[in-house]
DNA sequence: GCAGGGTGTTAACAAAAGATAATTTGCGTT
DNA sequence: AACGCAAATTATCTTTTGTTAACACCCTGC
């Protein structure tokens, strides 16, 4: 990597840090920034009838997170995204980042393996965990994969990325709690 | 396009026929062939406790398949490719598409278009149907998207690709023709 | 310390889904 | 036309989930 590049980079990169409940992008925005998570959580959500609030997916620390309708799709975001702790970011705009990683071998490798290949990976993994596994097998699975955010998130959130209700999810656990004696 | 990749790609594409049932692509398999379907029909599945086959996922004409654990996730076929009528196809090795689309502008957006995008944004219109939608409206989604799919495939596989039981959506299929009266 | 809001658990009931088996339907073959 | 097979439907029963509401708990702010 060449110091021309290195520095465009760096210069791109910027520090943001939001409070609890802020909402980072929200649902129809066009963004296109990309956030790495130095320390937080975050979650995307979407609003249904009533009003309610349906969270898709959850982003702990060292997680890339960005406008996926915006940035891969090119439509506005169906989603709002928001921090469930006090968060620190660094954000770099997607074209510039794109721009850098396709003049530069290494990084071009680090670009896909982590924008395509990686987030291919995980929805796919999250349908094969939906054909394949009953709710209850979803929320071990869950609790495996992601042990950070099944101390830090409340259950409410992790039912809905679940696919199932709240209440639903408090029975699983009971469930599993006495299987286990 | 040059000539000379014309002449590379056409040499490298193949046309292959398989009768109804064919395994195309077996499960452990590493193939890194890429399918276009000229005609038919091609399911994806992989086998579970008791031999029971759960299917993941249904292609039809005009759709491109491949091992995507193999070509993606550089990984053995986490699932059985196989045709469920009489099929036609076009083929290419994948990373021969690779080396042809990289030095091809047009090509490359194509491909970009094709096997990065296409391929997430399927993915996550399908988890996101997992999250906001009952079955009974994952079902009536996917009779809208995939009209050619809903006439001339088995219920029993649609059930599996949906996440539920055939048994369930014969009743889903019942209730929906009940409101319409 | 107390009040209040949000979160998790439990209850009660209705609706839906899973499991299994029997029955019917549809279709291709002979 | 009759047969046979697979798929789809229906039936029965059990389990799970959704829904709504009540309640307990915790934590925070005042």
């Amino acid at each position: 990597m060449n110091l021309i590049n290195l520095f465009t980079l760096l210069r791109s990169v910027k520090i943001r840090s939001a409070r609890k409940g802020e909402i980072l992008i929200a649902q129809g925005a066009t963004t296109q920034e990309v956030f790495f998570i130095r320390k937080g959580i975050v979650r995307s959500f979407s609003i249904h009838d009533k009003g309610e609030e349906i969270t898709f997916q959850l982003y702990a620390e060292n997680s890339v997170f960005s406008n996926v309708h915006g940035v891969l799709f090119g439509t506005a975001s169906q989603f709002n995204y928001q921090t469930l702790e006090d968060s620190k970011f660094y954000t770099i705009p997607y074209t510039t980042m794109m721009e850098i990683t396709q003049k530069n071998s290494e990084l071009l490798e680090w670009n896909r393996t982590f924008f395509g290949v990686r987030i291919i990976q995980q929805a796919f993994q999250r349908v094969e965990s939906f054909v394949f596994l009953s709710p209850e097998q979803r929320y071990m699975k869950f609790a495996k994969d992601h042990p950070v955010l099944v101390n830090r998130v409340p259950d409410k959130y992790i039912a809905h990325v679940l696919g199932i209700t709240p209440v639903s999810l408090s029975r699983i656990k009971r469930r599993i709690a006495h299987k286990r004696r």
